[in-house]
DNA sequence: CACTCGGCATGACAAATGTCAGAGGCGGAG
DNA sequence: CTCCGCCTCTGACATTTGTCATGCCGAGTG
């Protein structure tokens, strides 16, 4: 019917993007045309072969999964993108989603699932993973106002409050304030857990 | 010569393991007799097969590869550990070393390779990453004294000093103090990224 | 033995952080 | 229009955390 399915495959582990175009072989209708161990690798081999699909990992040196479907959407709108991760974050799912992925799936999943999803974004539909679909609403919208999501942000690297009231123009009272109020709200013991709450989430 | 080797696959990601069980079949001296999706599920079946070598994620529900490795060396001696990861962190080198793992390999190794690694750690030798093995050596040993190290982590889960110092039978102010001093050892801005640090590194 | 050095421990003090009550503005409900 | 609720912002106050000077003790050294 659609004919064959030609697919990249990017991954930095060896073993893993190895194994998984090995497998992935065996399917009739799928071939890997390509492999890239990183971001710029994989948009380099994109532009040479042209493939149906992108299988992407999450985490790779260079840029990420996610930037690397932005870029890819753009410049081959032919191009599937589906992405593959071992920790399956519900920011990430947002944030792909909003960068035109059309797939996303944790790697827990058996090869042949995996090529059906492939088929099933190949033909042009959407496919994200059950679990972590739930866990992204359970997650919800962020309860952060704009000020609080973004004193938080510049809270991040460990930034004493003085710095961030200056690089936000706000006293530091007020910076605090903002601290206090998104670690209440997000139910943490301290802004550092704070912090890594919101991320996790994708709220910041 | 040494006949077939016989495989225990334990890695929580169904992709990996079923790939990775595919490809190390196609050695003819290879053998995947058994698989697990988490660190009880692979000591129950080290027990049911008896395998010669156990291929271990690092990190697994349940428990992790080095406390696998740990129940493996009393219950079965005759069966060698090889911890594969994706993360390779110093410290978990350490860890699994002391632990009597044979082999540690990061997962950017190729199929091909680590079917020769098998093979070595079946033979009886030791096989460590050598860019592993050189971070490992770069972090070296812990300037960290004794109680600094145990009140570090106390400090983990961001509890406050009142608690840090009733469970460590301190006065507040000597855990202030060793903090401050493994802050500045460590060359962190906060007890936190400390922890974190110290973390990456094996010291705690 | 006398001396020095490093780890362990403490309390006093200074600095950073967290908490509170409240003022001003803006938009929607009544 | 008026009121109410929410966001924004502030300074004062309480608590927590970080730094410092100091004392004690045991191990190693001359």
């Amino acid at each position: 019917m659609t004919g064959v399915v030609r697919l990249l495959l990017a991954d930095d582990e060896h073993l893993i993007r190895g194994a998984l175009a090995a497998l992935l072989s065996l399917e009739d209708d799928l071939v890997v045309v390509a492999e890239a161990a990183s971001g710029p690798e994989a948009l380099a081999m994109a532009r040479a072969h042209q493939p149906d699909v992108a299988v992407l990992d999450l985490q790779m040196p260079g840029a990420d999964g996610v930037k690397v479907a932005t870029s890819l959407r753009a410049e081959l709108p032919g191009c599937q993108v589906l992405i593959v991760t071992s920790h399956g974050r519900p920011g990430h799912l947002k944030r792909a989603l909003a960068a035109g992925v059309r797939g996303f799936v944790p790697k827990t999943v058996s090869a042949q699932r995996l090529a059906e999803i492939i088929r099933t974004v190949h033909a042009g539909n959407r496919y994200v993973d059950p679990e972590l679909a739930a866990d992204a609403i359970a997650a919800g919208d962020s309860p952060l106002t704009v000020r609080e999501a973004e004193v938080l942000e510049l809270a991040a690297d460990g930034a004493p409050v003085a710095e961030i009231a200056e690089r936000a123009a706000l006293s530091q009272g007020t910076v605090r304030n903002y601290l206090s109020s998104a670690v209440s709200k997000l139910g943490a013991e301290n802004r550092h857990s704070a912090v890594r709450l919101a991320r996790e989430r994708g709220w910041v």
